[in-house]
DNA sequence: CGATGCGTTTGCGCTAGCACAATGTTTTGC
DNA sequence: GCAAAACATTGTGCTAGCGCAAACGCATCG
């Protein structure tokens, strides 16, 4: 189901960019153009921003919610590739010199997002000191992120493996609640093992033990990790 | 072993770049200035470009053989990344903002490579018109590989995926021969194992298999697929 | 040419994690 | 407030693929 993103307005104002590496050395004035230049739209949770395969016509900043990158194989598997936070680029398939993005992006809470369309990405990078360098920088962290993924796949046991997705999900998308870090979004079993390459029912007796020993607690959809050394000690022991 | 390249001296002509994408926009002049800040390197097979973690302080184009982007975990198993072929580009950390570089780089082949200091590397794509799109695109389908990979590795069984690693070599790395398409360097049960996130055993008892069935012939170390819509076949197979 | 080392094959037992299945719990929509 | 849907838990076999081990073939080098 791709969405029909409501359109509500929302004030656009300079402080939304300047912060964020891409546009941080740029001044008001070229803020106040590039922002002219945009699009804002706002999705419900759980809805595609754009599909796999389909032309990159446009690409997006998400100015808040969290997005995933997912691909489906042929017969039906769902992977996430991986989780994009506010404040970044995604569907930048054109800085790549792709012609299609190479995997839908599914909002996992509601999110707001800035759009610009692909043809004046090469105008933006020529014109704005230091846009492409901090693209190309978050983009090589990707890499590594993806890197590691293919590591950790290709050597750890599954249990290591979930234990290494919570550790990547608090890192980037977590926050301090009283008794430890609680992921920003809701997240099933059946998410954590599309992101590990299980199945959901090993996922459900993971987090049941970890929940038994106190590593984790969870809520309906809602994981809080209340003991990250212990996740670490997990994610890293000896075969 | 970080290698101690013989520093033979090699022709450098203009008509090693020309045809490359990164260099094909240009011309022959600005062709010999890239080429007059240019180190040759000779590397025998077996030895280290560059480590890991190390500082990336040049960047390299390979001319001619093979080299493997390796990983390496902290209790020792080591992950081929993947394979980089006559006429890419190499250790590009600058490109994406890394100081250090991300894998190692071992010759799988004997080897002839240029380098130039990362320093150089702005001024060539400020300077050099089509050279850093070229790249990034090349760094694009990299990235589309190496997501493959991730769903390959979450979604496929042991077989399929070595018969996906089968593919992308003689695809990437394979020349027609007689009764098939053999891979162009020598290659181990080992090293297909650290592609493919499996051990040495399960390969070959894999090959074993299918050399009885015809679909693969193998000497030592050596690999010839001949019958490659049959290896399709077995990459896709329903679970 | 014999010896040493690296790569390969094959057998055997075991277990991590999957498939299947049934049941329980929370949320949502009317 | 009840029904339906979505999400989660837990039990029971089963098997793909691993770990361990032994033996064999091929290359290299003194």
């Amino acid at each position: 189901m791709q969405a029909s993103p409501s359109s509500r307005h929302v004030r656009l104002d300079e402080s939304l960019l300047a912060d964020l590496p891409p546009f941080s050395k740029l001044d008001g004035l070229a803020i106040r153009n590039i922002l002219a230049k945009a699009t804002t739209h706002r999705f419900d949770a759980g809805v595609s921003v754009f599909e796999e395969g389909n032309a990159a016509d446009r690409f997006y900043l998400l100015l808040d919610g969290y997005v995933r990158a997912v691909r489906i194989t042929p017969d039906g598997d769902q992977v996430i590739a991986l989780h994009i936070s506010a404040g970044q680029l995604f569907g930048i398939a054109k800085a790549l010199g792709r012609e299609t993005y190479p995997a839908t992006a599914i909002t996992a809470t509601e999110t707001l997002v800035l759009s610009w369309p692909t043809s004046i990405w090469d105008d933006f990078s020529a014109r704005y000191d230091g846009f492409a360098t901090e693209t190309y920088k978050a983009v090589g962290k990707r890499i590594g992120e993806m890197n590691n993924r293919i590591v950790e796949m290709a050597t750890l046991h599954v249990e290591q493996r979930i234990a290494c997705a919570l550790l990547r999900l608090i890192n980037q998308t977590g926050h301090k609640v009283s008794d430890g870090i609680e992921i920003d979004f809701q997240i099933t079993r059946q998410d954590l093992s599309e992101m590990t390459g299980t199945t959901l029912h090993t996922v459900s007796r993971m987090l049941s033990a970890w929940e038994k020993s106190g590593v984790i607690k969870s809520r309906h959809k809602k994981i809080t990790v209340c003991d990250p050394h212990q996740l670490v000690v997990l994610s890293t022991a000896r075969v």
